[in-house]
RNA sequence: GGGCGUAUAGCUCAGUGGUAGAGCACUAUGUUGACAUCGUAGGGGUCGCAAGUUCAAUCCUUGCUACGCCCACCA
């Protein structure tokens, strides 16, 4: 590949505006093809993150562009940090959402996937990821994504399938995977099997019926009753009915015990079992059981001694009613549909009288009350979850859970924040086996093979599995493929090349560091804890950051059928990539959603234009990239202040990524960059550009870029090329060592200066004098330092303070305006050109209120109790504090008497 | 029914046991050697409500209210 970038011995003059399109492809060709993303560092220490596999249907959305930032932003320290860091990036295979997309493309060319046979369809699903899945890719490097793009992984790719095999294989002689008949959840749309956590509960408009299921054999009640009363939300259910279930203790039906219904619409007989699960207080206390079609019934059904093979299937693949096993279904509901059963059944038990109907308040009768159902859907599908009894494979998630539960619990992996801790605890100390089977094409076909009987031998080969049968024994693999995530649970390692015994594995496992959506905790972090523990014998990664959603300017979740879905391709396209993973950063506080605003991201923009505007006054006044890491020496007091800005600005910014306080952290540095040089420094230096100020600007100018860096990758390494010759790219440059120290004496200094300015603006602005007029001012009997202060800085004085003269003597009488800093107050006298009385005001204004904070904490400070039980840090800080408000309500006093 | 989170300036959000900050918005003003995608200055908050702990609470405890999220079998 040929290197894009135009010549850069000779810096250009930076362009008048900033224009972030015109830089950030450049850049970004230039990094992956210089191989910038992960320069080679065999000596160095290892720093891994793996990426989240987006979907390979997927393109970038809202929350990508969180997630991918905070991983760039760390992934790009580190390497400027000198670690040898490795971000890995993939796409995933997504079984089901890619099988729907492929599917919906046949279904617009009235074609459809049975058409096809399973190998030719699989050739299709390639073929569309070969032509379409990278969309994603090229939007993760539109976001200056610096991901190991050399070795992009997928999740089906012949190495994986093999880690995948090889896991599946070992599980099952672990006896951690097995097979088994029980309900399931199942997608009746899909047609597949789904697992617990990728069905969401919607609160749906329902009905709840009330019927009377007859007692058979002329059984009565105690009461004299001849039925029983029966509730459910799930009318159509009642064709597959087996059972009757009451409490054990419930009074009313202890005589009806052991007895039989005579279900009406099917005249099959269900027996009247005790059971728990009745509850005598809800309804009638009767309860029908389905066990086929229900999962609490399911329960009950074998409790009663119903073996799961024995239980009533009354629906197909796609939830249309079929014949039972005992062919007791009536021939009318035959073929209908689920709803449609339900309106037949409820229509036919109403004609027969057995309907009890729902009487409302205000006395109406409706054949059913009308009730909010919690109601089971399949998050891909879109349907209503059928329970169904089926048989699937299962992993045993209660053991694998263990060991990751020790993790967390011994610090071995640290959950940030912390809050997530007890979430995580309380689904995996309760979680439920995990069905992985998928009645899909698109997938990891499972490793299992079956001979005549049913038998199931598992193998990493269909030949290894021939060995174990025999030979001879006609074997078919189950057509099944398994769960996306069971694959993208072994992402940390599989992806560094496992199981082989790889270099990578060796040195990249564990991950230092997983960044993700506390969304995905369950589906895809808990189980890479388990499969990684369980399989490398350590944690995936050391930390686990959970960050929140990003919703949409109004606090709602975005979503397509809302239609208030933010493009984050947009947002960069308007304001750019630095502007939009600055706003990222600065918005992502630990705990918390980001709430989309758009203004914010405009104002992060206009923050990387004033940095390009700094760069260009630098670049025009001769100031140029800096020759050494350590800060250069100083002696001008505004640049010994600058340089130990630099180095809190630095321990600030450190501080903040090691907590990762990504907020904290961008904070840091726009304030340093914005408020501390551009505001300050820079107004400073102008009109004094020696040698010294020139390569203490240019070094501290290049501090900016290497700690914005990991923030605003782009438009930093326009700058720092632009800013002269560089041995490298700032990508892989050194984070700042300044070698140096907060000097106090220069601190203080500057911040009298500052003072100074501050309080002549202040006193122009309120008192109505342009703010550009230059005045002299009188200050008698100045102390040494003000004094040396003074003398030290005339020009800056001059220019900022807009003071030409400071007249060390007592001031000539007459009405003045006063200004402090410090200790000091400088008068400056303005006969007929000021409002005295405005001038009196405002000094009353101040003196007030520096009176009231020192008789606050004088109040405070003869409170004895305060003295006595506070801590003496506080107490000392107390009286420092009143001795500076005290002096200065003498001061403003004394300015005050000296107005007349 | 459990669990978690959030309530601080008009908006979006930081924050600390010693009586509050940022960005944007707003008001006034400005082209003083980069920047109007800018400069300068200013106004604006009883830190949801109540009680408790403490010398001291916006920050700790408890309760309440409102909003949000997750988990859960009420037929």
């Amino acid at each position: 590949m040929t290197d894009t970038i135009p010549d850069t011995a000779t810096p250009e003059a930076l362009a008048k505006t900033f224009e972030p399109a015109a830089i950030e492809a450049k850049w970004y060709r230039h990094w992956e093809s210089a191989g910038a993303f992960r320069p080679a560092r065999p000596d160095a220490t290892p720093f891994t993150i793996v990426n989240p596999p987006p979907n390979v249907t997927g393109s970038l959305h809202i929350g990508h562009a969180l997630d991918n930032t905070l991983q760039d932003v760390v992934i790009r320290y580190e390497r400027l940090r000198g670690k040898d860091a490795l971000w890995v990036v993939g796409t995933d295979h997504a079984g089901i959402a890619t099988q729907m997309v492929v599917e919906r493309q046949l279904e617009a060319r009235q074609d459809k996937r049975s058409n096809y046979t399973r190998e030719d369809f699989i050739t299709k699903v390639w073929e569309w990821k070969a032509e379409s899945g990278g969309t994603i890719t090229g939007q993760l490097r539109r976001l200056g994504c610096s991901m190991d793009w050399s070795r992009e992984q997928f999740t089906m790719d012949p190495h994986f399938t093999r880690a995948v095999v090889k896991v599946f294989v070992d599980l099952f002689n672990k006896g951690l995977i097995y097979r088994d008949k029980r309900l399931v959840n199942w997608d009746p749309r899909l047609k597949t099997a789904i697992s617990d956590l990728e069905v969401e509960t919607r609160e749906m408009k329902g009905g709840f019926w009330r019927f009377r299921y007859p007692l058979a054999d002329g059984v009565v009640r105690a009461d004299g009753l001849d039925y029983i009363e029966v509730a459910t939300t799930r009318p159509e259910t009642m064709l597959a009915d087996m059972l009757v279930a009451v409490h054990p203790d419930d009074a009313r039906y202890q005589s009806v015990i052991g007895a039989e219904i005579l279900q009406p619409l099917t005249g099959r007989r269900l027996r009247v079992v005790a059971d728990d699960h009745a509850d005598p207080a809800l309804g009638s206390g009767a309860v029908k059981i389905t066990p086929g079609h229900d999962f609490n019934d399911f329960d009950v059904g074998k409790r009663a001694g119903i073996k799961p093979a024995d239980m009533l299937n009354m629906f197909d693949a796609e939830a249309r009613v079929v014949q039972t096993a005992d062919g007791l279904v009536p021939a009318e509901y035959v073929g209908l549909d689920r709803f449609d059963a339900r309106t037949a059944v409820v229509a036919a038990m109403k004609e027969g009288g057995f309907l009890v109907p729902h009487v409302d308040k205000d006395g109406a009768e409706h054949d059913f009350e009308p009730r909010t159902i919690q109601t089971p859907y399949g998050d891909r599908g879109g349907v209503v979850i059928e329970p169904w009894l089926t048989d699937q494979w299962y992993v045993d998630a209660h053991t694998l859970a263990q060991a990751p539960m020790a993790a967390v619990r011994s610090g071995a992996i640290e959950i940030v924040p912390k809050t997530w801790e007890k979430t995580f605890f309380n689904w995996m100390e309760n979680i439920q086996p995990w069905c992985v089977s998928r009645q899909l094409w698109w997938g990891h076909q499972i490793p299992a093979w079956y001979d005549a009987q049913g038998t199931a031998y598992v193998a990493d080969s269909e030949a290894t599995a021939q060995a174990l049968a025999g030979t001879g024994v006609v074997l078919t693999r189950d057509p099944d493929v398994l769960d996306t995530w069971f694959s993208s649970a072994l992402w940390p390692f599989a992806t560094l090349g496992w199981p082989d015994d790889s270099e990578l594995v060796k040195r990249h496992y564990p991950n230092d560091l997983l960044i993700s959506g506390f969304d995905i905790l369950f589906f895809w972090d808990a189980r890479m804890a388990m499969q990684g523990i369980e399989f490398m014998g350590q944690v995936p990664w050391r930390r686990l950051y959970l960050h929140g959603l990003v919703r949409a300017a109004d606090g709602q979740k975005m979503s397509k059928s809302k239609g208030n879905v933010v493009d984050p391709l947009g947002l960069i396209d308007q304001y750019g990539a630095d502007a939009l993973r600055f706003f990222m950063c600065a918005m992502e506080s630990q705990g918390r959603d980001v709430k989309m605003d758009e203004r914010r991201v405009e104002g992060y923009r206009n923050f990387a234009t004033k940095l390009w505007n700094a760069a260009r006054f630098c670049q025009a006044n001769g100031i140029a990239a800096s020759t050494t890491l350590a800060a250069p020496a100083a002696t001008h007091a505004v640049n010994r202040w600058i340089i130990g800005e630099v180095v809190e600005t630095l321990a600030a910014l450190d501080a903040a990524l090691a907590d990762l306080r990504f907020d904290a952290a961008a904070n840091v540095i726009y304030q340093f960059a914005w408020g501390t040089f551009c505001d300050w420094y820079i107004e400073f230096i102008k009109g004094n550009f020696d040698d010294e100020t020139k390569a203490v600007a240019g070094w501290v100018l290049d501090q900016i870029l290497v700690m914005l860096h990991p923030f605003m990758p782009f438009v930093t390494e326009e700058l720092w090329h632009a800013l002269g010759e560089r041995h490298d790219d700032l990508i892989v440059a050194q984070w700042p060592a300044p070698a140096a120290h907060v000097d106090p004496a220069a601190k203080a200094e500057v911040e009298w200066l500052i003072a100074l300015v501050s309080g002549f603006r202040t006193a122009k602005n309120e008192l109505g004098l342009p703010p550009g007029a230059r005045l002299e001012a009188w200050l008698p009997e100045p102390s040494e330092a003000t004094r040396a202060i003074i003398a030290g800085n005339g020009p800056v004085i001059d220019r900022l303070a807009r003071l030409s003269a400071i007249h060390l003597a007592p001031a000539p009488a007459g009405a003045a305006m006063q200004v402090g800093a410090g200790d000091a107050t400088l008068i400056v006298p303005l006969e007929g050109l000021i409002d005295v009385a405005a001038e009196r005001a405002r000094l009353e204004k101040a003196l007030a209120a520096a009176q009231k904070e020192a008789k606050a904490l004088e109040g405070r400070l003869n409170n004895a109790s305060f003295v006595e039980r506070a801590k003496p840090e506080a107490v000392d800080k107390a009286r420092a504090d009143h001795a500076h408000h005290a002096a200065e309500a003498t001061r403003l006093s004394a300015a005050l008497a000296r107005l007349g």
